[in-house]
RNA sequence: GGGUGCUUAGCUCAGUUGGUAGAGCAUCGCCCUUACAAGGCGAGGGUCGCAGGUUCGACCCCUGCAGCACCCACCA
């Protein structure tokens, strides 16, 4: 009779299990099940658990680093769900102001229009068309992954509620002074038009040139050299600089040189920013555009020159034969010139840093521009102790010191961004400049008492993306109210991410926490590697490597990937190589191996601290591993379905031995993956499930199934329990592997749990497993160690004499311990199962035997007679390789006993297993010695 | 210039108060044995980057060196 518990309705569920493991089909059915049906939402019961998703782009995919940190999290959270726990995964995305930005001139570029043309309201209501015909994708990839989210809370970063956690952060930061307006050089890109912050500016290491330029000393003769890898910049320099202790230009010092194509004059200054011993000695200074400069600038009192327009052409500051002219284009007209006025010294090859812009590679203007900022300083102090003192902390551990590194040197962070997409600034201006902060235009006229006649406008500039990120641990949860969730789940337990965000993004949640809600955003910063392609190198679009996980899980033929690699290339002339590459890296195309095998993959190779090489091959075994469990579970169900599992408890139940052993395996199993997955070691805890599964459940418990349940001798009460033991184990260590693999889990839990007897619609609302130590059991373990000796002795002596797996062998057995005698009377059925024996005939130790085969199972010796099947040189090439290798054992454990040294000062426990470890090798050898020479004498 | 991590089988990686090494994949041999050929049963393969030190004993702890990767930093 069947009892399903509230079986999904499904097309043939009452058929079976198919044949073979067909994971999209399973994968897509699941999923919509548990969203229909909320399991994701918090169960309101328990200790609450929380993570944050770190939000995605709003139009961005899913790529390899996704799948990686949402496998995780998506771990994690079904763990806790599981264990009982209140969890709460909160999703939801980001607006990534320049990144969408862009997106979205470019393509209005390619409709031959522009954001400029457009104005900003309807720039920004295209923007908002944009996120709402591509917002999805990224959510319906997390869906395919089997991501359990509480979709009902989805967040949007731009979303009403945010945003007006936003200004109200903002507000409160401008009012104690944390926030302030200031004039002074930032790092401005002159493609974008924007300010951005020192981390969005990466220094990339290029080949440059460093000229010597002659700068004529005023009213005398002579000269003094500067060297510069930025020559056009000198139109803006406003003195020259040496070393107050350097002697040759000692006596310059406070007098004038004529800076050459401008006809000014400027100071010759000393400070000690100048190194005597680089170049010359002598630096020019340009204030305007550079940050060493600026500094000597303002510690001298000199003058500002700006020559640049915003998009880095030179401006009107600058003798009129070089207006108009791009930066590049002017550094060669005024290296020509100083040449032609015979004032260029040398020119040398020099590398030197280049400051990029993360989003546009072009290069970064230092550029004094009024901007707003954040005083970082006394945020940072908190934040620095919360790491100190352990009530955050990152795994692993060493990611603490980049922390404090960073968190130590922080500089005021600049948030205004001269772009149109994102939060506008809460800042009004009147006609005299004046500033007025505030939540809208109508409380600043009342703060300040402004009459209406008062023309107000707003700042045009919009904040960092990462201002609104930094409070995506309360914004979400609906601060400024005081909601219930809010109270609930923050703090967050858990924050996994990246370590190329820690300052972007973890470091300014902990400061902006700690701020607005008096305590840290999460418990536990879990840092992720990078992941890699398989020979290490970094996946990106120009390499044509990347991979991608719904490929990965969906499968994709070779040419559709040959053309997703090739096209939209910036470099066409790369698509070629990374063609043949992938022709040759994929020569099928990609099978698709389901998401559960992508998730058991990242998974196990999840090793703390390191970057993660994807390996395709290994993804594939996990895949298989996938259909091990599918067929296991198809055998348990073959052999129960329809039949006594036991679940009448006035049924007489019998447990053998493998039984027994079975359950003492899931029970430290349980205990080990429970512990690694607290430890966040993923990588350990699908190991072990792994070897469970594998080496344990299918390669030995099921095959000792096999005889019990087919022998005539076995009483019904054993088959009961074996067949109880089956289910209840399978069932078990389905709810175990759910967080890794959760489709595949619920679809053979589905066909499972009811023979088990466990009610309930979901894996994933059922407990967590726990083990019972009290079903550890040593001796059925130590027994079944002696029955798998047995069999693997047989074995290798039948694979290594050629001897046909199908034959049976007749086996004579001889001594071993009254234990191990025991044991060969009581299981000789599952030895000859397992070992396909023909006969299995004990014989006194003293009794003569046919010359043999020998392998030894303990103290017991195995023997099988050569007559007609054993090949003797093969049997003694066999023989003499093992007591080789014991030999070499025996010599070394010996050694270590004679010296003094060690059995003085070793621990006692150390020497009595090496001990005992010896005797065992003296039996063995004198065995196998005693069965060569027998076999040489024939 | 400062900092971090890595170096273990052909490849990708584990290795938990130091007791002289493991897995998956790949390789080789035999098998389509009624859960599974996406499989079964066996086998081979490592001076744990190099050099010292501590210790009875070092893949593990200490020092130095080399190679690789990454992060931070204002040398014109």
């Amino acid at each position: 009779m069947r009892h399903y518990a509230q079986p999904h309705n499904r097309d043939n569920f009452d058929k079976g299990m198919e044949k073979t493991y067909n994971p999209q089909e399973i994968e897509n059915r699941w999923y919509r099940q548990w969203e229909q049906n909320d399991y994701f939402r918090p169960s309101g019961r328990g200790g609450a658990y929380c993570i944050m998703i770190p939000p995605p782009n709003v139009t961005g995919t899913l790529h390899m680093g996704h799948a990686f940190q949402h496998t995780l999290m998506d771990a994690l959270i079904r763990y806790h769900r599981m264990r009982g726990d209140n969890a709460l995964w909160q999703p939801g995305t980001d607006h990534a102001g320049i990144a969408t930005q862009m997106v979205v001139e470019r393509q209005l570029e390619a409709q031959g229009t522009g954001r400029k043309q457009l104005g900003r309201a309807a720039f920004i209501d295209k923007v908002w068309a944009w996120k709402e015909q591509s917002g999805g994708t990224i959510s319906r990839q997390m869906r395919r992954l089997g991501d359990s989210p509480d979709w009902n809370r989805e967040r949007f970063t731009m979303d009403e509620g945010l945003s007006r956690a936003v200004t109200e952060v903002f507000v409160r930061l401008h009012d104690e002074g944390l926030i302030y307006r200031g004039q002074r050089l930032v790092n401005w890109d002159p493609v974008l038009l924007t300010a951005i912050s020192d981390l969005e500016v990466n220094s990339v290491e290029e080949k440059g040139k460093l000229w010597h330029i002659r700068y004529p000393l005023s009213g005398t003769k002579g000269h003094l050299v500067v060297a510069t890898t930025r020559p056009e910049t000198m139109l803006g320099d406003t003195a020259v600089a040496v070393h107050p202790e350097d002697e040759r230009y000692r006596k310059l010092i406070g007098q004038t040189v004529e800076l050459p194509l401008t006809g000014r004059r400027i100071p010759v200054i000393d400070d000690d920013y100048v190194d005597p011993a680089f170049g010359s000695g002598c630096v020019k200074i340009t204030p305007g555009h550079d940050f060493n400069d600026y500094a000597v600038g303002q510690r001298h009192k000199l003058p500002i020159i700006n020559v640049f327009t915003p998009d880095a052409k030179i401006n009107r500051e600058a003798p009129p034969a070089y207006q108009g002219l791009d930066r590049f284009e002017a550094r060669k007209r005024v290296i020509a010139d100083l040449e032609a006025a015979g004032l260029l010294e040398k020119i040398e090859e020099h590398t030197l840093k280049v400051p990029r812009g993360e989003r546009t590679n072009s290069v970064i203007e230092p550029y004094l521009t009024n901007q707003w900022y954040v005083r970082t300083k006394p945020l940072a102090e908190p934040a620095i102790r919360a790491v100190e003192d352990g009530r955050i902390r990152f795994v692993p551990e060493n990611w603490s010191k980049t922390y404090f590194n960073w968190m130590h040197n922080i500089e005021d962070w600049c948030i205004s961004r001269q772009i149109w997409w994102g939060h506008r600034i809460p800042a009004w201006y009147d006609k005299d400049g004046n500033v007025y902060v505030g939540h809208n235009e109508t409380e600043v006229r009342q703060k300040h008492e402004l009459k209406p006649d008062v023309a107000l406008h707003q700042d045009e500039d919009v904040l960092d993306t990462w201002f609104s990120s930094a409070l995506w641990p309360f914004s979400t949860l609906g601060w400024p109210d005081k909601k219930p969730e809010l109270q609930t789940f923050y703090p967050s337990s858990v924050l996994v991410t990246g370590f190329d965000i820690i300052f972007f993004w973890v470091a300014r949640m902990i400061m902006f926490g700690l701020k607005f809600m008096d305590d840290v955003p999460f418990r536990d910063v879990y840092i992720t590697g990078l992941i890699r392609d398989e020979h290490g190198q970094k996946m990106s679009k120009s390499k044509g490597n990347i991979l991608d996980p719904l490929d990965l899980m969906d499968g994709i033929d070779l040419e559709a990937l040959v053309k997703k690699r090739t096209s939209g290339l910036m470099q066409p002339e790369m698509a070629k190589k990374i063609e043949q590459n992938t022709r040759k890296a994929f020569p099928q195309g990609m099978p698709g191996y389901g998401a559960d095998a992508l998730r058991f993959t990242l998974a196990s190779l999840a090793s703390t601290g390191r970057d993660i090489r994807f390996d395709i091959q290994r993804m594939e075994g996990y895949r298989n591993f996938c259909n091990k469990l599918w067929n296991a579970s198809r055998y348990v169900l073959m052999n129960t379905e329809d039949q006594d599992t036991g679940l009448d408890p006035k049924d007489p139940l019998e447990l053998s031995l493998a039984d027994r052993w079975i359950v003492s395996q899931l029970q430290i199993t349980e205990r080990n993956i429970g512990q690694h997955l607290n430890e966040y070691r993923f990588d350990l805890a699908a190991t072990e499930l792994y070897e469970f599964t594998w080496n344990e459940y299918c390669d030995w418990y099921l095959e000792f199934s096999k005889p019990l349940l087919q022998s005539a001798q076995a009483s019904a009460a054993a088959k009961r329990g074996t067949r109880r033991t089956l289910v209840r184990v399978l069932e078990t260590l389905l709810r175990l592997a759910h967080p890794l693999i959760p489709y595949i889990t619920e679809e053979l839990w589905q066909h499972i749990a009811p023979l088990a007897g466990k009610q309930g619609a979901t894996i994933m609302l059922q407990s967590y497993p726990e083990s019972d130590p009290g079903k550890i059991d040593d001796k059925a373990a130590a027994d079944i160690g002696w029955l798998k000796q047995f069999v693997t002795g047989v074995r290798r002596i039948r694979a290594e004499m050629n001897i046909a797996p199908a034959k049976l062998l007749p086996v004579i057995v001889q001594g071993g311990t009254a234990q191990e005698s025991a044991l060969l009377a009581q299981y000789s059925e599952y030895l000859s199962s397992l070992a396909k024996l023909e006969s299995l005939t004990p014989l006194a130790a003293d009794a003569a035997t046919p010359e043999s085969a020998i392998a030894l199972a303990g103290e017991m010796k195995i023997l099988i007679p050569l007559a007609g099947l054993i090949d003797k040189s093969a049997e003694l090439k066999r023989l003499d390789r093992e007591l080789q290798r014991f030999r070499h054992e025996q010599e070394q454990i010996g050694n270590q006993l004679q010296n003094k040294n060690f059995t003085d000062k070793a621990p006692p426990e150390v020497i009595g297993k090496k001990r005992e470890r010896l005797h065992e090798l003296e039996r063995a050898l004198g065995d196998l010695q005693r069965q060569a020479e027998r076999i040489k004498s024939l």
